[in-house]
DNA sequence: CGTGTAAGGAATTCTGACACG
DNA sequence: CGTGTAAGGAATTCTGACACG
């Protein structure tokens, strides 16, 4: 009752504290979001914020990339991944699977 | 599996998001470390780190102080609470709980 | 292509202190 | 007691660019 699992996905962290998690420079970081492959958020006063999902990620692309795979190959891979998602999501969604599977909410 | 549900403890993030996130200002924020109500993390340069935990109970503070509490008195109540939990701690290790509850792990 | 670096400026954070109440 | 503020310095972050390969 109150946790909220959003944890993972709420963006606060600065870009120095995720160059520390994830071992790469802030050079590699803003590089890779230039390639399309991270989306800080940003405050009001333009400083890149990430969340856990987000190092999760940039940590993922460090281990392709010392694979030596291309931000190229690797967006493509990540869209791909997108896409299959949707069309899960969209099946579900017309079946009415998310209904059954959380139960019906009643206001 | 590899779903880290620590993220709500690890201390990452930053005074000014804090303060955006609590509505408190930076100087309370501080002052309630003062009196021992918050615990931040200290980056190698000596910048504070807080976690998503620290967050709420930031927040907690901050309606017990518009409540009129003192500081003093929230922290007698986080002691009380501290060592009521530990006590029930104590109780189910001797009782052998723990593996019972979480499956007994072997190497 | 992917990353390092020096450059200059703007914003952040830190501490210790004075202020008010 | 709890919080604001001005002060001065140190560290952070940002962007655009040149460099190497």
């Amino acid at each position: 009752m109150s946790d909220n699992p959003s944890y993972k996905q709420r963006k606060v962290i600065t870009i120095g504290v995720v160059s520390e998690l994830t071992g790469l420079s802030e050079r590699q970081i803003r590089y890779y979001e230039e390639r399309k492959l991270v989306f800080p958020q940003r405050s009001p006063k333009g400083n890149r914020k990430y969340s856990f999902a987000d190092v999760e990620l940039l940590i993922d692309i460090a281990n392709k990339r010392e694979e030596g795979v291309q931000t190229f190959e690797i967006r493509q891979d990540m869209l791909r991944e997108e896409r299959k998602k949707e069309k899960k999501l969209r099946k579900q969604l017309l079946r009415g699977e998310i209904n059954a599977r959380f139960g019906v909410q009643k206001e």
